[in-house]
DNA sequence: CGTTTTCTTGAGATGTGTCAATCCTCGTGG
DNA sequence: CCACGAGGATTGACACATCTCAAGAAAACG
Protein backbone atom coordinates (compact mmCIF):
# COMPACT_ATOMS: atom_id res chain seq x y z
CA UNK A 1 0.00 0.00 0.00
CA UNK A 2 2.82 2.59 1.16
CA UNK A 3 4.93 1.44 -2.27
CA UNK A 4 2.04 2.98 -4.02
CA UNK A 5 2.37 6.71 -2.95
CA UNK A 6 6.04 6.46 -2.10
CA UNK A 7 8.15 8.93 -4.14
CA UNK A 8 12.37 9.72 -3.43
CA UNK A 9 14.11 12.76 -2.92
CA UNK A 10 17.42 13.72 -2.98
CA UNK A 11 19.29 16.56 -0.95
CA UNK A 12 23.08 17.47 -0.99
CA UNK A 13 25.43 17.81 2.38
CA UNK A 14 24.47 20.92 4.07
CA UNK A 15 21.10 21.31 2.85
CA UNK A 16 18.09 22.34 5.12
CA UNK A 17 15.00 20.33 4.26
CA UNK A 18 12.55 22.14 5.95
CA UNK A 19 12.29 25.16 8.56
CA UNK A 20 10.69 25.33 11.73
CA UNK A 21 7.21 26.24 11.25
CA UNK A 22 7.54 26.00 7.66
CA UNK A 23 4.66 24.12 6.06
CA UNK A 24 5.37 20.15 5.61
CA UNK A 25 3.19 18.30 3.59
CA UNK A 26 5.05 14.96 3.78
CA UNK A 27 6.61 12.63 6.29
CA UNK A 28 9.76 10.74 5.11
CA UNK A 29 11.95 7.67 6.14
CA UNK A 30 15.83 8.55 5.32
CA UNK A 31 17.13 5.37 3.01
CA UNK A 32 21.03 6.15 3.13
CA UNK A 33 22.76 9.32 4.24
CA UNK A 34 22.50 11.48 7.75
CA UNK A 35 20.25 14.35 8.95
CA UNK A 36 19.37 16.25 12.06
CA UNK A 37 15.98 17.72 13.62
CA UNK A 38 17.31 20.93 15.83
CA UNK A 39 15.73 24.15 17.36
CA UNK A 40 16.89 27.13 17.59
CA UNK A 41 16.58 30.08 19.94
CA UNK A 42 16.29 33.72 18.72
CA UNK A 43 20.05 34.43 19.52
CA UNK A 44 21.61 31.92 17.85
CA UNK A 45 21.69 29.29 20.01
CA UNK A 46 21.08 25.59 18.63
CA UNK A 47 20.20 22.06 20.26
CA UNK A 48 19.93 18.95 18.01
CA UNK A 49 16.55 17.31 18.97
CA UNK A 50 17.11 14.20 16.79
CA UNK A 51 19.86 12.23 14.76
CA UNK A 52 17.93 10.53 11.31
CA UNK A 53 20.14 7.51 10.07
CA UNK A 54 19.10 4.97 7.61
CA UNK A 55 15.51 4.03 8.35
CA UNK A 56 14.44 6.45 10.78
CA UNK A 57 11.04 8.01 9.87
CA UNK A 58 10.38 12.18 10.21
CA UNK A 59 7.22 14.41 10.04
CA UNK A 60 4.44 13.63 12.44
CA UNK A 61 1.12 12.88 10.96
CA UNK A 62 -1.83 15.38 11.78
CA UNK A 63 0.61 18.02 11.72
CA UNK A 64 1.33 20.48 8.99
CA UNK A 65 4.02 22.61 10.26
CA UNK A 66 7.42 21.07 11.14
CA UNK A 67 8.33 21.47 14.61
CA UNK A 68 12.02 21.80 14.46
CA UNK A 69 14.59 22.37 11.14
CA UNK A 70 15.92 19.29 9.68
CA UNK A 71 19.14 19.53 8.09
CA UNK A 72 21.23 17.23 5.52
CA UNK A 73 24.34 16.43 7.20
CA UNK A 74 25.35 13.97 4.24
CA UNK A 75 24.38 13.71 0.82
CA UNK A 76 21.03 12.29 1.80
CA UNK A 77 18.39 10.24 0.16
CA UNK A 78 14.75 9.98 1.34
CA UNK A 79 11.51 7.91 0.65
CA UNK A 80 8.43 10.02 1.05
CA UNK A 81 4.48 10.05 1.27
CA UNK A 82 2.30 12.71 0.92
CA UNK A 83 0.71 13.18 4.31
CA UNK A 84 -2.57 13.08 3.24
CA UNK A 85 -2.14 9.61 1.39
CA UNK A 86 0.02 8.52 4.70
CA UNK A 87 -2.64 9.39 7.17
CA UNK A 88 -5.66 7.83 5.50
CA UNK A 89 -2.84 3.89 4.82
CA UNK A 90 -2.72 4.73 8.27
CA UNK A 91 -6.37 4.38 8.94
CA UNK A 92 -6.68 1.68 6.57
CA UNK A 93 -4.38 -0.40 7.31
CA UNK A 94 -3.66 -0.27 11.61
CA UNK A 95 -0.90 -1.94 11.24
CA UNK A 96 1.14 0.69 9.77
CA UNK A 97 0.27 2.77 12.90
CA UNK A 98 1.26 0.02 15.50
CA UNK A 99 4.45 -0.08 13.64
CA UNK A 100 4.47 3.82 13.57
CA UNK A 101 4.23 3.80 17.53
CA UNK A 102 6.92 1.54 18.43
CA UNK A 103 9.28 3.50 16.36
CA UNK A 104 8.04 6.57 18.25
CA UNK A 105 8.55 4.92 21.47
CA UNK A 106 11.79 4.18 20.73
CA UNK A 107 12.58 7.45 19.87
CA UNK A 108 10.96 8.44 23.21
CA UNK A 109 13.35 6.11 24.66
CA UNK A 110 16.43 7.55 22.78
CA UNK A 111 15.52 10.79 23.87
CA UNK A 112 15.04 10.39 27.04
CA UNK A 113 18.90 8.76 27.04
CA UNK A 114 19.96 11.44 25.57
CA UNK A 115 18.28 13.96 28.34
CA UNK A 116 20.02 12.38 30.93
CA UNK A 117 23.72 13.14 28.57
CA UNK A 118 22.44 16.76 28.30
CA UNK A 119 21.59 16.89 32.03
CA UNK A 120 24.47 15.18 33.96
CA UNK A 121 27.16 13.69 32.14
CA UNK A 122 30.86 15.70 31.87
CA UNK A 123 32.08 16.87 28.49
CA UNK A 124 34.32 13.94 28.43
CA UNK A 125 31.46 11.54 28.94
CA UNK A 126 29.65 13.21 26.50
CA UNK A 127 32.10 12.50 23.77
CA UNK A 128 32.43 9.48 24.88
CA UNK A 129 28.61 8.42 24.68
CA UNK A 130 28.34 9.88 21.37
CA UNK A 131 31.19 7.79 19.76
CA UNK A 132 29.33 4.85 21.50
CA UNK A 133 25.89 5.99 20.10
CA UNK A 134 27.26 6.00 16.49
CA UNK A 135 29.06 2.97 16.36
CA UNK A 136 26.21 1.07 17.90
CA UNK A 137 24.14 2.57 15.36
CA UNK A 138 27.03 1.67 12.96
CA UNK A 139 27.54 -1.64 14.41
CA UNK A 140 23.66 -2.32 13.91
CA UNK A 141 23.43 -1.78 10.57
CA UNK A 142 26.02 -4.69 9.54
CA UNK A 143 23.49 -6.73 12.32
CA UNK A 144 26.65 -6.95 14.81
CA UNK A 145 27.33 -5.95 18.61
CA UNK A 146 30.31 -3.84 19.00
CA UNK A 147 32.95 -5.22 21.10
CA UNK A 148 36.51 -5.18 21.56
CA UNK A 149 38.05 -3.36 18.22
CA UNK A 150 35.67 -1.65 16.31
CA UNK A 151 36.88 1.13 13.27
CA UNK A 152 34.04 3.78 11.66
CA UNK A 153 33.89 6.81 10.47
CA UNK A 154 32.37 10.11 12.30
CA UNK A 155 29.27 11.08 10.23
CA UNK A 156 29.31 14.64 12.25
CA UNK A 157 31.55 17.99 11.97
CA UNK A 158 32.52 19.06 15.42
CA UNK A 159 30.00 21.64 15.36
CA UNK A 160 27.65 19.52 14.73
CA UNK A 161 28.58 17.06 17.90
CA UNK A 162 28.35 19.90 19.61
CA UNK A 163 24.86 20.98 18.92
CA UNK A 164 24.08 17.00 19.57
CA UNK A 165 26.06 17.50 23.04
CA UNK A 166 25.01 21.25 24.44
CA UNK A 167 28.55 21.88 24.39
CA UNK A 168 31.09 24.57 22.34
CA UNK A 169 32.97 23.27 19.41
CA UNK A 170 36.28 23.86 21.72
CA UNK A 171 35.45 21.75 23.92
CA UNK A 172 34.23 18.95 21.84
CA UNK A 173 37.67 19.22 19.98
CA UNK A 174 39.75 19.16 23.25
CA UNK A 175 38.09 16.44 24.82
CA UNK A 176 38.60 14.46 21.52
CA UNK A 177 42.25 15.10 21.78
CA UNK A 178 41.95 14.08 25.65
CA UNK A 179 40.11 10.48 24.86
CA UNK A 180 42.73 10.03 22.32
CA UNK A 181 45.88 11.27 24.93
CA UNK A 182 44.48 8.62 27.17
CA UNK A 183 44.19 5.97 24.14
CA UNK A 184 40.15 5.68 24.75
CA UNK A 185 39.94 6.42 21.33
CA UNK A 186 42.40 6.71 17.84
CA UNK A 187 41.67 9.56 15.30
CA UNK A 188 42.63 9.26 11.81
CA UNK A 189 42.20 12.29 9.71
CA UNK A 190 39.64 14.56 11.27
CA UNK A 191 36.48 11.83 10.79
CA UNK A 192 38.02 8.06 11.11
CA UNK A 193 37.62 6.60 14.72
CA UNK A 194 39.15 2.98 16.19
CA UNK A 195 38.23 2.22 19.41
CA UNK A 196 40.70 0.03 20.53
CA UNK A 197 38.10 -1.08 23.53
CA UNK A 198 34.16 -0.69 23.41
CA UNK A 199 33.65 -1.68 27.15
CA UNK A 200 36.63 0.93 28.12
CA UNK A 201 34.84 3.34 26.02
CA UNK A 202 31.35 2.57 27.46
CA UNK A 203 33.03 3.52 30.92
CA UNK A 204 34.25 5.99 29.92
CA UNK A 205 30.66 7.18 28.70
CA UNK A 206 29.63 7.00 32.22
CA UNK A 207 26.56 3.98 30.95
CA UNK A 208 26.16 1.21 33.03
CA UNK A 209 27.49 -1.75 31.20
CA UNK A 210 24.10 -2.39 29.41
CA UNK A 211 24.60 0.19 27.54
CA UNK A 212 20.93 1.00 28.53
CA UNK A 213 19.31 -0.99 25.62
CA UNK A 214 16.86 -3.36 27.22
CA UNK A 215 14.99 -4.26 23.75
CA UNK B 1 -13.58 -1.28 26.56
CA UNK B 2 -11.15 -0.24 28.65
CA UNK B 3 -13.47 0.45 31.22
CA UNK B 4 -14.06 -3.15 31.67
CA UNK B 5 -10.36 -4.17 32.69
CA UNK B 6 -9.16 -0.97 34.44
CA UNK B 7 -8.64 -0.87 38.48
CA UNK B 8 -6.99 2.01 40.44
CA UNK B 9 -4.15 2.01 42.64
CA UNK B 10 -3.14 5.12 44.89
CA UNK B 11 0.63 5.53 46.36
CA UNK B 12 1.99 8.21 48.88
CA UNK B 13 3.30 11.69 48.40
CA UNK B 14 7.77 10.32 48.28
CA UNK B 15 6.96 6.50 47.74
CA UNK B 16 8.64 4.76 44.46
CA UNK B 17 6.04 3.24 42.13
CA UNK B 18 8.53 0.89 40.44
CA UNK B 19 12.49 0.92 39.82
CA UNK B 20 13.89 1.25 36.47
CA UNK B 21 14.60 -2.35 35.40
CA UNK B 22 11.56 -3.62 37.65
CA UNK B 23 9.44 -6.47 36.06
CA UNK B 24 6.35 -3.84 35.39
CA UNK B 25 2.95 -5.79 33.90
CA UNK B 26 0.79 -2.71 33.91
CA UNK B 27 0.43 0.48 32.30
CA UNK B 28 -1.48 3.48 33.91
CA UNK B 29 -2.84 6.67 33.53
CA UNK B 30 -2.57 9.46 36.37
CA UNK B 31 -5.92 10.52 37.62
CA UNK B 32 -4.54 13.21 39.88
CA UNK B 33 -1.53 13.87 41.87
CA UNK B 34 2.32 13.90 40.22
CA UNK B 35 4.97 11.32 39.73
CA UNK B 36 8.33 11.58 37.74
CA UNK B 37 10.58 9.64 35.58
CA UNK B 38 14.08 9.29 36.16
CA UNK B 39 17.42 7.93 35.45
CA UNK B 40 19.74 7.30 37.56
CA UNK B 41 23.61 6.33 36.92
CA UNK B 42 25.70 4.46 39.48
CA UNK B 43 27.31 7.14 40.83
CA UNK B 44 24.18 8.92 41.91
CA UNK B 45 23.35 11.82 39.82
CA UNK B 46 20.01 11.67 38.72
CA UNK B 47 17.92 13.24 35.58
CA UNK B 48 14.26 13.85 35.43
CA UNK B 49 13.19 12.56 31.64
CA UNK B 50 9.55 13.00 32.46
CA UNK B 51 6.74 14.86 34.47
CA UNK B 52 3.98 12.99 34.71
CA UNK B 53 0.23 15.38 35.41
CA UNK B 54 -3.20 14.21 35.30
CA UNK B 55 -4.20 12.33 32.54
CA UNK B 56 -0.78 11.60 31.11
CA UNK B 57 0.34 7.82 30.54
CA UNK B 58 2.70 5.59 31.88
CA UNK B 59 4.75 2.28 30.61
CA UNK B 60 4.87 0.72 27.34
CA UNK B 61 2.98 -1.94 25.79
CA UNK B 62 5.58 -4.64 23.63
CA UNK B 63 7.92 -4.05 26.97
CA UNK B 64 7.84 -5.65 30.35
CA UNK B 65 10.27 -4.17 32.13
CA UNK B 66 10.40 -0.49 33.50
CA UNK B 67 13.24 1.67 31.86
CA UNK B 68 13.12 4.02 34.13
CA UNK B 69 12.35 4.90 38.16
CA UNK B 70 8.96 6.08 38.69
CA UNK B 71 8.22 7.69 41.84
CA UNK B 72 5.10 9.49 43.21
CA UNK B 73 6.13 13.19 43.95
CA UNK B 74 2.83 13.90 45.97
CA UNK B 75 -0.34 11.82 46.81
CA UNK B 76 -1.30 9.93 43.70
CA UNK B 77 -3.93 8.31 42.06
CA UNK B 78 -3.44 6.02 38.62
CA UNK B 79 -5.60 4.12 36.67
CA UNK B 80 -4.18 1.10 35.89
CA UNK B 81 -4.64 -1.86 33.23
CA UNK B 82 -2.75 -4.72 32.94
CA UNK B 83 -0.52 -5.16 29.95
CA UNK B 84 -1.47 -7.93 28.43
CA UNK B 85 -5.52 -7.17 28.43
CA UNK B 86 -4.56 -3.43 27.50
CA UNK B 87 -2.35 -5.19 24.48
CA UNK B 88 -5.37 -6.86 23.42
CA UNK B 89 -7.64 -4.15 23.71
CA UNK B 90 -5.00 -2.29 21.46
CA UNK B 91 -5.42 -5.16 18.81
CA UNK B 92 -9.12 -5.20 18.91
CA UNK B 93 -9.42 -1.41 19.38
CA UNK B 94 -7.23 0.88 16.44
CA UNK B 95 -8.37 3.89 17.56
CA UNK B 96 -6.82 2.88 21.35
CA UNK B 97 -3.52 2.78 19.82
CA UNK B 98 -3.91 5.65 17.50
CA UNK B 99 -4.58 7.56 20.49
CA UNK B 100 -1.55 6.52 22.22
CA UNK B 101 0.12 7.45 19.15
CA UNK B 102 -0.75 10.83 19.16
CA UNK B 103 -0.23 10.99 23.19
CA UNK B 104 3.68 9.59 22.90
CA UNK B 105 4.40 12.27 19.95
CA UNK B 106 3.01 15.15 22.09
CA UNK B 107 5.64 13.61 24.57
CA UNK B 108 8.57 13.50 22.06
CA UNK B 109 7.52 16.83 21.74
CA UNK B 110 7.91 18.07 24.91
CA UNK B 111 10.93 15.85 25.32
CA UNK B 112 13.03 17.89 22.86
CA UNK B 113 11.40 20.99 24.30
CA UNK B 114 13.55 19.69 27.75
CA UNK B 115 16.47 19.09 25.45
CA UNK B 116 16.89 22.55 24.35
CA UNK B 117 16.32 23.28 27.89
CA UNK B 118 18.90 21.10 29.51
CA UNK B 119 21.56 21.62 26.50
CA UNK B 120 21.39 25.29 25.66
CA UNK B 121 19.72 27.67 28.62
CA UNK B 122 21.18 29.17 31.37
CA UNK B 123 20.42 27.85 34.99
CA UNK B 124 18.14 31.67 35.36
CA UNK B 125 16.14 30.57 31.94
CA UNK B 126 15.61 26.95 33.48
CA UNK B 127 14.04 28.31 36.04
CA UNK B 128 11.87 30.52 34.45
CA UNK B 129 11.40 28.11 31.60
CA UNK B 130 9.95 25.30 34.27
CA UNK B 131 8.04 27.77 36.05
CA UNK B 132 6.06 28.63 32.44
CA UNK B 133 5.77 25.22 31.68
CA UNK B 134 3.78 24.39 34.95
CA UNK B 135 2.20 27.86 35.14
CA UNK B 136 0.64 26.74 31.47
CA UNK B 137 -0.51 22.71 32.70
CA UNK B 138 -2.06 24.33 35.25
CA UNK B 139 -3.94 26.53 33.41
CA UNK B 140 -4.79 23.93 30.76
CA UNK B 141 -6.51 21.99 33.78
CA UNK B 142 -8.68 24.88 33.71
CA UNK B 143 -9.36 25.26 30.36
CA UNK B 144 -7.36 28.47 30.36
CA UNK B 145 -4.84 30.47 28.82
CA UNK B 146 -1.86 32.19 30.98
CA UNK B 147 -1.36 35.51 30.86
CA UNK B 148 -1.21 38.94 32.91
CA UNK B 149 -1.18 37.76 36.37
CA UNK B 150 -1.54 34.30 37.45
CA UNK B 151 -0.93 32.04 40.95
CA UNK B 152 -0.58 28.80 41.21
CA UNK B 153 1.40 25.83 43.82
CA UNK B 154 4.95 24.42 42.97
CA UNK B 155 4.09 20.48 43.15
CA UNK B 156 8.04 19.94 42.97
CA UNK B 157 10.64 20.32 46.03
CA UNK B 158 14.12 22.16 45.13
CA UNK B 159 15.82 19.07 44.76
CA UNK B 160 12.69 17.46 42.37
CA UNK B 161 13.22 20.75 39.73
CA UNK B 162 16.95 20.78 40.11
CA UNK B 163 16.21 16.99 39.22
CA UNK B 164 14.16 18.10 36.04
CA UNK B 165 16.48 20.95 35.39
CA UNK B 166 20.05 19.55 35.14
CA UNK B 167 21.42 21.71 38.43
CA UNK B 168 22.03 21.22 41.73
CA UNK B 169 19.43 22.33 44.66
CA UNK B 170 21.66 25.13 45.85
CA UNK B 171 21.72 26.99 41.97
CA UNK B 172 17.87 26.24 41.93
CA UNK B 173 17.57 27.65 44.87
CA UNK B 174 19.77 30.67 44.13
CA UNK B 175 18.24 31.62 40.41
CA UNK B 176 14.80 31.20 41.91
CA UNK B 177 15.93 34.55 44.82
CA UNK B 178 17.01 36.13 41.76
CA UNK B 179 14.03 35.57 39.86
CA UNK B 180 12.14 37.38 42.58
CA UNK B 181 14.73 39.84 43.19
CA UNK B 182 14.06 40.95 40.22
CA UNK B 183 10.37 41.00 40.66
CA UNK B 184 9.57 38.51 37.51
CA UNK B 185 8.18 36.13 40.16
CA UNK B 186 6.34 36.85 43.74
CA UNK B 187 7.16 33.85 46.34
CA UNK B 188 4.96 33.48 49.52
CA UNK B 189 6.03 30.49 51.89
CA UNK B 190 8.04 27.79 49.99
CA UNK B 191 5.73 26.63 47.47
CA UNK B 192 3.39 29.24 46.41
CA UNK B 193 4.38 31.16 42.85
CA UNK B 194 2.74 34.41 41.42
CA UNK B 195 3.19 35.91 38.23
CA UNK B 196 2.75 39.58 37.84
CA UNK B 197 3.21 39.44 34.71
CA UNK B 198 3.24 36.15 32.56
CA UNK B 199 5.18 37.56 28.63
CA UNK B 200 7.50 39.05 30.87
CA UNK B 201 8.20 35.68 32.33
CA UNK B 202 8.34 34.06 28.97
CA UNK B 203 10.96 36.00 27.85
CA UNK B 204 12.85 35.28 30.94
CA UNK B 205 12.36 31.55 29.61
CA UNK B 206 14.71 32.71 26.28
CA UNK B 207 11.66 31.11 24.53
CA UNK B 208 9.95 32.60 20.87
CA UNK B 209 6.42 34.29 22.16
CA UNK B 210 4.50 31.71 21.32
CA UNK B 211 6.17 29.66 23.75
CA UNK B 212 6.56 26.54 21.05
CA UNK B 213 3.39 25.12 21.13
CA UNK B 214 2.27 25.18 17.85
CA UNK B 215 -0.94 22.48 18.74
C1' DC C 1 49.09 26.01 -5.25
C1' DG C 2 46.25 29.53 -3.05
C1' DT C 3 42.02 29.99 -0.65
C1' DT C 4 38.55 28.59 2.45
C1' DT C 5 36.74 25.89 5.73
C1' DT C 6 37.32 23.05 9.60
C1' DC C 7 39.77 21.82 13.45
C1' DT C 8 43.08 22.45 17.30
C1' DT C 9 45.16 24.80 21.00
C1' DG C 10 45.92 28.53 24.38
C1' DA C 11 44.77 32.07 27.98
C1' DG C 12 41.60 34.11 30.59
C1' DA C 13 36.60 34.97 32.03
C1' DT C 14 32.49 33.20 34.04
C1' DG C 15 28.60 30.29 35.39
C1' DT C 16 27.57 26.58 38.01
C1' DG C 17 29.06 23.06 41.35
C1' DT C 18 30.84 21.90 46.03
C1' DC C 19 31.04 22.20 50.80
C1' DA C 20 29.42 24.20 54.86
C1' DA C 21 26.78 27.13 57.87
C1' DT C 22 22.36 29.02 58.93
C1' DC C 23 17.57 29.77 58.56
C1' DC C 24 12.79 28.75 57.97
C1' DT C 25 8.57 25.98 58.57
C1' DC C 26 5.88 22.87 60.37
C1' DG C 27 4.67 18.89 63.00
C1' DT C 28 5.38 16.66 67.58
C1' DG C 29 5.61 15.97 72.26
C1' DG C 30 6.43 17.90 76.68
C1' DC D 1 1.28 26.88 74.40
C1' DC D 2 5.88 26.59 73.78
C1' DA D 3 10.29 24.21 72.94
C1' DC D 4 12.25 21.14 70.13
C1' DG D 5 13.71 18.67 66.20
C1' DA D 6 13.90 17.41 61.36
C1' DG D 7 13.68 18.27 56.67
C1' DG D 8 13.69 21.57 53.28
C1' DA D 9 15.44 25.94 51.75
C1' DT D 10 18.67 29.80 51.64
C1' DT D 11 23.09 31.91 51.48
C1' DG D 12 28.19 32.35 51.36
C1' DA D 13 32.96 31.41 49.86
C1' DC D 14 35.62 29.10 46.95
C1' DA D 15 36.78 25.56 43.25
C1' DC D 16 36.56 24.08 38.79
C1' DA D 17 34.47 22.84 34.27
C1' DT D 18 33.15 24.86 30.40
C1' DC D 19 32.77 29.05 27.55
C1' DT D 20 34.77 32.99 25.08
C1' DC D 21 37.91 35.13 22.32
C1' DA D 22 41.87 34.69 19.56
C1' DA D 23 45.65 32.74 16.99
C1' DG D 24 47.36 28.94 14.16
C1' DA D 25 47.42 24.48 11.90
C1' DA D 26 45.53 21.14 9.00
C1' DA D 27 42.50 19.50 5.70
C1' DA D 28 39.46 20.24 1.76
C1' DC D 29 38.53 22.52 -2.47
C1' DG D 30 38.82 24.83 -6.56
Amino acid sequence: MLEAIKFYRSFEAGQTIVWSGDRMDFVASVVSGIATLSQTMEDGRRQMVGLLLPSDFVGRPGRDTAAYDVTATTDLLMCCFRKKAFEDVMISTPHVGQRLLEMTLDELDAAREWMLLLGRKTAREKIASLIAIIARRDAALKLMEPQGRVSFDLPLSREAMSDYLGLTLETVSRQISALRRDGVIDVKGKRQITIPDFDRLIEEAGDDSDGGFLT
